[in-house]
RNA sequence: GCCGGCGUAGCUCAGGUGGUUAGAGCGACGGUCUCAUAAUCCGUAGGUCGUAGGUUCGAGUCCUACCGCCGGCACCA
């Protein structure tokens, strides 16, 4: 039986599709500071974090470094351990999927769901467009293929089923229970939204992927993505007593795997479900997202080597807001860097430890300090604190650089410089409560920060003479008061050196490349191999052979782009008049609306699937279709020459 | 198209149940101090609170419409 005082929390799993960046580093660090948060709350934590590597997209990724899929995640998952490892994130369980334990824990989680009747063997059966690769759900046997018109054959094929279908109310009773199961509240809404409208059996293996989890006394089959992969929330503790996870730290584009089919499978297996889901928002890069194809993907490790982890720690917690998208940019971090670390909590710290040992000899004086800082700083660990336990990190950082800022003015106000020149009795003691004072909001700034910024905060906690490991402080340490007098101080030492902007902007920038080029090296040529965006997506077998006889039927035909205008009431189709040498343009519906806006298309040459047989597409009629190239999880490429070609021009 | 969220100083954002001159941090500018990391501290400038109506004695705060942005769903064959 799990005990009260643990507390266990997950990053999600990691694909091992590409090596790690500043997107995982994000999540993990949170994960990191919230284990740090626990503890000092007196929580026996743990934090588990680890890699997903089965899958077709690791298959083909490994095929094309001419390397064996293990080999390949063996590769990859150790890339993700030693960043964690460079930015001292305290894993503390790293679970693979490949693991023999993790092979354990699925196969058992699946044959408890046998057992209870919520998995079935399912023959799909239905007709199916084997020129289009397309299943025709709707069709009945010998109707045609709304594709291309063509007669549909009648396929069959096995898979199991997750009975998905069986779980909606108990969901949302889950949700009506426990209304912070899903956090933030929009993640929540989305997917109260989601189940509420009906969800379908889902099909939960495959016999088309070879690199997987092989299905108990049916070894066709290989589990598929989420079965798979959610259950290291479990297999990571096998034997622990740690289940249920407290908290599922996730980026927001996994809610539903999270919120809606993990504690389906957790309940059709009888088992606990965790206690809560809180979903981060992304990073975007000065407002656009990160990507491949844009290649503006950061890693974390330049900003470590120039600025510290902490100023990065730092950044991401107190620049975003915890739950909401948020913007990275070297500018941003270099400026909270200055204005946060080096002028506010490092220079505070210099000050005070440098006047303790100018005036007072490194002697912690006696004194019970200035009240009025005593009591903000009372009113301000509090509001910390109650930010801290609502993961509102840019809120708590707030609060506590607000407090030094009480004690900056303080100081000023005080003057202890121009008193420490006076032997007058009142006088001395007066600068004794102003070091004091400083001194102890400082021990108690240095304690509320330090999951945070834990690196930083162990060199404050040091110069303060402390000899105790700031790991071991608890919430209760944070009263006023309890810096004794007497107490001796080291030697100060910068600890944010201030940073010239251009020049830490222009090595973290020298360093990303670096850092590229080595992440690149290391994973072969697979790196540009990639798809710009990798998903878990299936994908699409290889259609069937086709003779010469069978290509010459499609008239694939050069057309101009005379009109273009958005189709209303969708977000993704285009109405396009396209010429391909006809009395008449041809009226085409295009779904790539999101990839090219209509004004960027006239004028320019595409290439048409011609003799596609007529087909209706929100009341408009699309007399064939545009070729692109479609993009797993990605916008859509249209299909263009590189030579100026006649319009009407066959593809042959 | 449906559902939800958002649009407040150059930037990032606060602004329960409507009530005197709309706030903070950063940045900019001016000044001050010297314990400190050319830091601190004090002060100044800057907003028709997306637009247009409406309710009200009174609206950033409520209602309606519209515009723009972001999500989710649908859609994308």
């Amino acid at each position: 039986m799990k005990k009260s005082d643990q507390y266990y929390l997950t990053t999600p799993i990691y694909y091992t599709n590409a090596a790690p960046h500043i997107g995982h580093a994000y999540t993990t660090i949170a994960a990191d500071v919230i284990r740090r948060l626990k503890r000092m709350q007196g929580f026996d934590v743990i934090l588990c974090s680890g890699t997903d590597e089965h899958g077709v997209n690791v298959e083909r990724a490994a095929v094309a470094a001419g390397k064996t899929p293990l080999d390949y995640t063996n590769l990859i998952s150790e890339e993700f351990r030693r960043q964690w490892e460079i930015l001292d994130l305290k894993i503390d369980r790293f679970q693979r999927t490949t693991a023999p334990n993790h092979a354990e824990v699925v196969r058992d989680l699946f044959e408890r769901c046998l057992k209870n009747g919520y998995v079935y063997k399912g023959h799909y059966s239905g007709q199916y467009c084997i020129y289009d690769n397309l299943y025709v759900n709707e069709a009945k046997e010998g109707d045609p293929c709304p594709e291309c018109g063509r007669t549909t054959e009648t396929v069959a094929e096995e898979n199991y089923f997750f009975k998905l279908s069986a779980f909606q109310d108990r969901l949302l009773e889950l949700y009506e229970k426990q209304p912070d199961f899903i956090l933030p509240e929009t993640r929540r809404n989305e997917v109260l939204a989601f189940v509420k409208q009906g969800l379908q059996d889902l099909s939960i293996t495959r016999t088309s992927i070879k690199w997987g989890i092989p299905v108990p006394n049916d070894d066709k089959h290989v589990f598929y993505v989420w079965f798979d992969a959610l259950s290291t929330y479990l297999s990571a503790v096998s034997g622990e007593n740690r289940w249920p996870a407290d908290l599922h730290l996730i980026g927001k584009e996994i809610v539903r795997f999270h919120a809606v089919y993990w504690p389906a499978f957790l309940m059709a297996a009888g088992l606990p479900l965790p206690k809560r889901i809180f979903a981060h928002g992304w990073l975007l890069f000065e407002n656009d997202k990160m990507s491949k194809s844009r290649g503006n993907i950061v890693r974390a490790t330049p900003i470590k080597t120039v600025l510290g982890t902490d100023a990065l720690r730092y950044f991401l917690l107190r620049e975003v807001v915890f739950g909401q998208d948020g913007s990275f940019s070297y500018d941003a971090l270099v400026g909270r860097y200055n204005s946060d670390l080096a002028n506010g909590l490092g220079n505070l710290a210099s000050r005070t430890v440098a006047m303790i040992h100018q005036y007072r000899g490194g002697i912690v004086p006696a004194s019970d300090g200035h009240q009025q800082v005593a009591q903000s700083a009372k009113e301000l660990t509090g509001a910390a604190l109650d930010a801290y336990a609502k993961f509102e990190f840019s809120k708590a950082l707030e609060s506590i650089w607000n407090l030094i800022s009480t004690v900056d003015r303080m100081i000023v106000e005080h003057a202890p410089w121009k008193l420490a020149k006076s032997t007058d009795p009142v006088h001395v003691q007066a600068v004794s409560d102003t070091l004091y004072t400083a001194a102890e909001a400082l021990r108690i700034v240095t304690a509320l920060v330090s999951p945070v910024l834990p690196e930083s905060a162990a060199k404050i906690w040091d110069q303060l003479g402390f000899d105790t490991s700031l790991d071991d402080a608890r919430e209760s340490d944070l009263h006023w008061g309890h810096l004794r007098a007497g107490q001796k101080l080291r030697d100060a030492y910068g600890v944010f050196p201030r940073a010239e902007v251009k020049p830490s902007i222009d090595q973290m920038k020298a360093l990303e490349k670096e850092e590229y080029a080595r992440q690149q090296t290391l994973l072969g040529k697979t790196v540009e191999a990639e798809a710009p965006k990798a998903t878990d997506a299936p994908i699409a077998p290889l259609a069937p052979a086709i003779s010469i006889d069978d290509f010459v039927k499609v008239d694939l035909r050069v057309g101009l782009v005379k009109a273009a205008a958005p189709l209303k009431g969708t977000d993704k189709l285009l109405h396009l008049q396209v010429d391909i040498g006809e009395a008449e343009p041809r009226s085409i519906v295009a779904g790539i609306a999101l990839a090219y806006k209509p004004e960027e298309l006239l004028g320019r040459k595409v290439v048409i699937v011609a003799n596609l047989a007529p087909r209706k597409l929100r009341g408009v009629e699309s007399q064939g279709m545009i070729v692109a190239a479609s993009l797993e999880g990605g916008l859509p490429v249209l299909a263009a020459f590189l030579e100026d070609v006649p319009v009407g021009s066959r593809l042959k």
